[in-house]
DNA sequence: CCGTATCCAATAAGATACTG
DNA sequence: CAGTATCTTATTGGATACGG
């Protein structure tokens, strides 16, 4: 029965080959299934484990994540590893390769945002919200501006950098940083998004820092 | 009973909707669905008619393309158009915003090419190979080169431009170039990628060009 | 809690034939 | 040529149950 199944699978994954040697088309092959490109974007800053995954990809069943995680894993874009000791869970990480699909999301993702069917009032994972301020940001904006900016999102924590003109962001203890936005990602991408106020955030230490920070992220202009 | 499907299909839509606002769940909404991507990508040198994207597409069906077509134009990223006479066919064409998405393609083909599923012998269209110039070209090759190459492949016609550490590319009449490459796009593809002699290919004009110019485009490092 | 396995109903894709 | 219509097959997601 197993055996029937390996075999159908074998066939099915043959006949939605493209047969095309283009890119595109062996991208699609790669990470075109749907919910795939959702994990891979969930795995860019660092290992999760299944259950947090889950959690930030709503709409997905397990056994779908179950099927992708395997997929994006033979292919060479997830890596199933163990948390070193004393946590020692099981968690996937995106491999180098994968890693460097990231900037292309990014790109992606600026491009359809001008959309009209861009609804900012859905969920929002805190992965996407940080990877949105790598987007989205605009260096000049943050001319002469320099600060480490920390986030609480959810159970995820973060630290932003500007300096010099550039933003960067990884994963990290937030309180180490000049000013900490706490709260869930959607209310973070309200304030730096949707022009909500400061105050639906939680924010701890340098408020005028904050105040500019979310500034930075301007909106590409819709098309239509 | 078309009223039915619509409703149908409505629903649907709404169902397989990712509820996610961020860029990249909303891409896969707009160009995520199997073919879609590679429809968009042999418009992006100017309209086509049906029966070229069918040919193009190679295991494409007549009624999934029609379906995809008609996604593509509610979303705003293809339009249906008349040529303007004597041709008065009907085409195919990306709006300025579809074509935006050209270089988010190029970038992802350019990431996905360096898995070793990568399989350079398969089929690839004229489209196909002369986006895969504009992303592969490296510059550092073409010091001191300038010059025009036409491409007749198949039925469609192009001429690529040399000019400064710049390769640009447009459809066209090839004629009137320094050099002209005729044959199927495989075939180019070949002696581009595959390290075919240039002799599988017809070459007329400045052959000396031509033998510099197949060296212009290497193909990423693989993982693995 | 972390998944995996299985079954089911709903849809999407594929193959093929056919029409204006 | 430019699609529709129809039928079959494959995939998806949801529910549920189960093993470590």
């Amino acid at each position: 029965m197993k055996l029937q199944k390996l075999t159908k699978q074998r066939k099915n994954e043959e006949k939605r080959r493209y047969e095309d040697a283009c890119g595109v088309a062996l991208a699609l092959e790669l990470i075109g299934e749907r919910w795939a490109p959702l994990v891979l974007r969930e795995l860019m800053f660092g290992p999760r484990r299944f259950s947090e995954l889950r959690a930030d990809l709503p709409g997905i069943s397990a056994n779908v994540l179950t099927q992708r995680l395997g997929e994006l894993e033979e292919r060479g874009l997830v890596r199933k590893t163990q948390l070193p000791p004393p946590a020692s869970v099981q968690v996937y990480e995106a491999t180098p390769w994968g890693l460097e699909a990231a900037p292309v999301m990014r790109a992606l993702g600026k491009w359809a945002v001008r959309s009209p069917r861009h609804n900012p009032g859905q969920f929002v994972s805190a992965v996407s919200i940080m990877m949105s301020m790598q987007t989205m940001f605009d260096a000049s904006r943050a001319e002469g501006l320099s600060g480490r900016i920390g986030f609480r999102l959810g159970s995820l924590g973060f630290v932003a950098e500007i300096r010099d003109g550039t933003f960067s962001a990884q994963r990290g203890d937030p309180d180490d940083a000049d000013v900490v936005f706490t709260g869930e990602p959607g209310q973070v991408a309200g304030v730096l998004y949707g022009g909500a106020p400061l105050e639906i955030v939680d924010v701890t230490g340098d408020r005028s820092l904050a105040k500019r920070f979310v500034t930075l992220f301007p909106l590409p202009p819709k098309v239509d």
